[in-house]
DNA sequence: CAATCCTGATACAATATGGAAACAAAATAT
DNA sequence: ATATTTTGTTTCCATATTGTATCAGGATTG
């Protein structure tokens, strides 16, 4: 899940901004002021980060260099007609502002397209302690990279958009291979087996029987 | 020279900003109507379109479009306070918008950030311990500088552009050459050791069988 | 419960791939 | 013009991957 921090002092706002991201889908983080903001950018991973370039603490465009240093995307947040901040920001490198009072459709839009912009949205699985990447073609567990060959990371790939679902030995062959499938071929199978041992899931796809196999999640 | 094209109806506001843009040196064209706007489009190539969304001729959605599927950036122009326009237009792909009336100062940070993220102008990337300064197109570890060739540059800015994503074989030559990638060339493959060797990235680049390549960070 | 039909496991063969080195061609500098 | 650097092709080779064959053990069905 895409989490978000908002360095933001006013509480009302704030909760506004924090209650409609989560309603979208995101994890948010508060910060009400630039020392905790500084402090959650230097302990977690971020998204995005929402900047109130008007924070009591930490000046706002000092924050602005840290997050970019860290190469988290900055959108940031200033009051209406201040033309000053806005051209600095963007010129410091903000990917985005947003005038205070904003309409909270605008919010979602802007923070959509520079997530979009940042490649934030690549298909990102995650399935019991699995964290499946699309983009970068990679599986990790903790961490550690699990290094499957292409048909095997096709297959996983099925598999973790068709979760629960049986699926037939001839749909995953012309999922994965493209071809007709024949008959008797245990090519299928055989891929199955090889990454099931790969991923230690010997009991999470399992085999159905005249028809092919299932994810169990 | 970067070359802008202002797609906007009332010649005032055209001037106006076709003056302050050729300052600031970028080349302008102007088109007044949709018909035009999409003329040139075709014609030429842009680093930038200024699209006024209320264009007598063709609908400004479809040009935003046209625009897009040209991969030309759009900042595009509306009037104050009509968030549907804004909220359809970012949707829509326009990588900015500016409400007006707008003040010029904004105008010009706002045309540079969107150049800027869209790398038609200097950008300095930070992987690991390397610094990769895309105007002087140098590369340097602790204040010394590597030497690269052009190719090998272009092709480190590649993959600092998109890190931890498995490139394709001719994704990587058609960005990098910019012709048509033949399958049995190793071309990609040869320039690829030589970078890693360079850079002692022989760990941090890794071959992504059968597909590519990609940038660990 | 037995006959039959699947699936799991293993071994092995064929194939494709990426790394490396050598070399040739083209561009650039001297 | 000559030397040097850059760029691209070719070739070889170890190795990763993929697919087939085979057999043994299970599941299913009547």
């Amino acid at each position: 899940m895409l989490k978000i921090l908002i360095a933001e002092d006013e509480e009302p706002i704030a909760n506004l901004v924090k209650i409609n991201l989560v309603k979208a889908g995101y994890e948010c983080v508060w910060a009400c002021d630039g020392i905790r903001a500084a402090d959650y950018m230097m302990n977690y991973n971020f998204d995005l980060v929402l900047l109130d370039i008007m924070l009591p603490g930490i000046d706002g465009y000092e924050l602005l260099e840290y997050a970019k240093k860290l190469n988290f995307p900055v959108i940031f947040l200033t009051a209406l007609g201040n033309t000053d901040h806005k051209v600095k920001g963007l010129r410091m490198g903000a990917d985005d502002y947003l005038p205070k009072p904003f309409d909270i459709a605008e919010l979602l839009a802007r923070v959509e397209a520079v997530l979009r912009r940042f490649h934030k949205t690549g298909e990102i699985i995650e399935i019991y302690d699995i964290i499946i990447n699309e983009e970068s073609r990679s599986v990790k567990r903790g961490g550690e990279e699990i290094s499957l060959t292409m048909k095997e990371f096709d297959l996983l790939l099925l598999f973790a958009r068709n979760q629960n679902i049986a699926l037939y030995r001839d749909a995953i062959y012309e999922n994965v291979w493209g071809g007709e499938y024949t008959e008797q071929s245990r090519t299928v199978d055989l891929h199955v087996q090889r990454l099931k041992k790969k991923l230690n899931w010997e009991d999470k796809i399992v085999a159905v029987y005249k028809v092919g196999y299932r994810l169990n999640t």
